[in-house]
DNA sequence: TTGTACGCGTTATCAA
DNA sequence: TTGATAACGCGTACAA
């Protein structure tokens, strides 16, 4: 499976490159059985345009750049399921970068993104990142950029988002219909558009219940597997202790569990509701918690349509819009998880040895 | 941050490209002053060579192709993971593909990659996929291909794995040491390299402690959420049930449990080992479940650093190895569990609401 | 020590 | 309708 160019199907039919590069690509006037002939020989050697001659001549180079802040983390790596499905049949390729929440990394990553000519760009943005100048370049650069999940507002580009405030709301509302009045919330970096997102719906769910907000229930950070332990301790010896919790992710939802068992410390049978976790968690978080998924694939694809769109249609001008994908609430509620821990850790009844 | 080229570098000093070209690259004898200018003109300008003119000109494109099955798989995830802090570290860039578990499109993949010029490839074999024509060819060009994972036989090339056999054996071993006779194991496509080797591990322990190998408590397959609940239906009818599942993948092993729990089957309360799992599913299961946990982190790594070294060094012939990395099996047993399950579903005691 | 010219694969422009 | 040529950014023989 060699790999031939345009100079070897001209030589083999005794045309000019530039006459077979016109056939091939179907433009212009040119003669129809010259056409054919070309089109049947790049058939026949299995001509494939090479993609880097074409990157550096500055056409479409047909890859997209991607930059999230880690790969291993279910929320991106769905993300990206998403976003390369998407791309793969509209005939894009996917580059990934990783800016390891370092806002210096990231502009590295723009910027090798950018040298390797990708078409558009679909970034999620690291922790660290407050200034967007480096987005707004690529953007002037007449290059597509689309945000996702952690968005910046002072980008004016198309954004795609789970629906935070929504799915707070839900849950938080969730908590309070069951009879939770202290509910702490652990999230991550204040500065986060999802966060922000998130803190809202929390906050008016409670407003809509009457419900106190107490600043001491809050809790931000980039918790280490070892300081969620010490920030869980501190919130139960509070004089009002919470009776819930809501986790703004998996891990902190993972950390907060451990912190309490090692801790051996309990919480009520269905207080606990951890917030924002992609569905394969879910999935294995049950039977024990009740859950806000995150539509990580939905997002990846629907932020990847809408730049490939850009790319295709960069003439016309095409809305800027900010997607917002509805999350699920998936409840758990005591009855359920008795039943299902119930066979879970029941002494056995079927096998016998 | 305008992008720059060689020639403004040329213009700007009155020199031609070649001088600046040669100064960058320290090649051949140059006048010291002259290369002082360019290097000091360069670092102003912030020059970045073209990657894409570089990758047509023939020499390096410093970028490595990656082919997996699924990103959203937490094992590739990981493992790419470590691949990208490897590569970039070492001044690579990352190009991912997905063969979707497909032959045909792997194949696709293949010749992508190698017209994006990637100057080695890193493969984990699609389960469809037996011949591997297609990676010898890429080797005949002289480009390198390490496998990883999901790995063939059949091909001369570096290949870096877990320990599979290795975990099987100690997996079983403690099944059998904890008393365990019956026990069943789920596992995947029968012709894959890791199959075969899990498999094995798993007879080699049996044999060692004199138990009864029982090919009626193997199940191969790629099992859907609706196909595991019939099989450890039927696993359970059997006249001599298993009292044990020893499982080749998270997924397996959710779906394991979540079959038990919806048929209100129960296993004894230390029995299910949940094989094969990568560390942060671990972390999840916990408490309720034993594992062996997949490197898959140090899989990336170890394969991207055994790639690199061989791009850069091309002209030595560097060994031909398979690399085993070692698993870890944690135990996880019934005392332990019972407590932490305690703690998890205990009634309150700290809270008062 | 430095400059000129060419080629990598392709497309666009202009001339035939 | 087709062919020749320049250009994209870089490295490198070869000439100066």
């Amino acid at each position: 499976m060699e790999t031939f160019t345009i100079k070897d199907i001209a030589r083999e039919l005794n045309l000019s490159t530039s006459t077979v590069s016109r056939a091939l690509r179907g433009s212009y006037e040119i003669n129809p059985e010259t056409k054919r002939l070309v089109m049947e020989c790049a058939e026949r050697l299995n001509y494939r345009p090479n993609p880097i001659a074409l990157s550096l001549k500055g056409s479409a180079s047909r890859a997209i750049g991607v930059i999230v802040p880690q790969i291993a983390n279910y929320f991106f790596s769905q993300a990206i399921n998403g976003i390369e499905a998407i791309a793969y049949n509209r005939g894009y390729h996917v580059i990934i970068f990783q800016s390891q929440e370092s806002y210096e990394r990231e502009m590295a990553n723009v910027q090798q993104a950018m040298s390797r000519k990708v078409d558009g760009l679909l970034i999620s943005l690291s922790s660290e990142t407050s200034d967007v100048a480096h987005l707004q370049e690529v953007q002037d650069k007449g290059v597509p950029v689309v945000l996702f999940d952690r968005v910046s507002s002072e980008l004016n580009a198309t954004k795609v988002v789970a629906d935070n405030f929504g799915g707070a709301f839900a849950a938080t509302e969730h908590l309070i219909q069951t009879g939770r009045r202290r509910i702490a919330h652990l999230t991550i970096q204040p500065w986060l558009s999802i966060t922000q997102e998130r803190l809202a719906g929390y906050r008016a769910a409670l407003e809509k219940h009457g419900v106190e907000f107490d600043e001491n229930l809050i809790r931000y950070g980039t918790f280490g597997p070892d300081e969620v332990g010490p920030m869980i301790k501190e919130l139960m010896r509070l004089d009002s202790p919470p009776d819930a919790f809501f986790t703004a992710s998996d891990r902190l939802a993972v950390g907060c569990l451990t912190a309490l068992r090692q801790q051996r410390l309990a919480i009520p049978d269905d207080v606990s509701l951890i917030g924002f976790t992609n569905l394969n968690v879910a999935d294995l978080m049950a039977p024990s918690l009740s859950t806000v998924v995150q539509p990580a694939q939905e997002i990846g694809q629907v932020a990847a349509e809408r730049l490939i769109d850009q790319i295709e249609r960069k003439h016309r001008a095409l809305p800027i819009e900010t997607v917002k994908i509805p999350t699920e609430l998936i409840v758990r509620d005591s009855s359920s998880r008795t039943a299902d821990h119930a066979a879970l850790f029941a002494t056995p009844k079927t096998v016998t040895h």
